[in-house]
DNA sequence: AAAATACCTTAGTAAAATTGTCAAGTATTA
DNA sequence: TAATACTTGACAATTTTACTAAGGTATTTT
């Protein structure tokens, strides 16, 4: 349960791909398709969606491609996420476009809220940079000596 | 993003039905209808499940209905989820009855991975007693002085 | 025994969401 | 001006969701 949609993973994988490239050429997205095994036609959509967004933008032209807007480490997964799908709403009630109308005496809705914050709280903490450098948890990863 | 099914809410809510009466008679699932405000026919699916999961027992004829296989403070909400609408898994990769081929070299596995984990590690914290007692977060609240 | 209550199970289905494809652009550079 | 590369909107296939319907089984009360 709680799966999140391919154009989501899409989107990161292909926001990992551009990332890889910052400070070097704009990465076309022939090449990000490429790699990443998905159709040209998709990460359009995918990639608009993220440009309108501000997190990358766009060299047209021979040469040209994608770049991101702010360095990697600033590029949280929450946002790249939020931008193509909107924001964490675990149910109906908690999205701001729909919302309920008998949130109170609902014995359920502070369950969903809560959940939906630690899931974004979580994803604001990990950023492109992390992907880039495999170190999803830096704290912990320097807190482990030997492991298991 | 990241919806959770309807029929993971309503069996949530169906639950604490069942929780309230806990320990008195069963609960009808016609009374679970009303007041939860689902159709008995989409609730006895639900209720199904959950039983078979062993979650909840019957109890035929008149004056029957479902009762909790466990106190309350033992059923939490991912065991419900869990039996509903399978483990959580973000992506397909990270569902055991799917799977992926290319785990190794993906930039992305451990980041659902990881937020999975976060995921069900809080709806095992969480409890029918929780929902009934209306303390989501024990410790919270014991630390919780004024707030704010 | 018969009637009433209440759970049990499977099948089917309409609507919505997902996951794309396709086609016809626009902008930039070599 | 030819080639590269992004832009946009429409649309179609597939899958999932969210149910409804119908008939059946088990238990208790009268
Ligand atoms: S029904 Fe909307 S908050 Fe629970
Ligand atoms: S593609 Fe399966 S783990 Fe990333």
């Amino acid at each position: 349960m709680l799966r999140l949609s391919r154009k989501g993973q899409y989107g990161v994988r292909a926001m990992f791909e551009i990332a890889r490239g910052h400070g070097n050429k704009p990465v076309p997205i022939k090449e990000i398709a490429e790699r990443q095994a998905v159709s040209v036609a998709y990460l359009e959509q995918i990639l608009n969606k993220l440009k309108n967004g501000g997190l990358i933008r766009s060299v047209k032209g021979p040469g040209g491609g994608y770049v991101l807007s702010k360095k990697p480490e600033d590029v949280s997964i929450s946002a790249i996420l939020n931008e193509l799908e909107g924001p964490v709403a675990i149910t109906s009630c908690l999205d701001p476009e729909e919302g309920c109308v008998r949130v109170d005496g609902c014995v359920t809705y502070m369950l969903w809220k809560s959940l939906g914050e630690k899931i974004d709280a979580f994803l604001r903490t990990v950023t492109l940079k992390n992907l880039l450098t495999g170190t999803l948890f830096k704290k912990a990863d320097k807190r482990l000596k030997k492991s298991a």
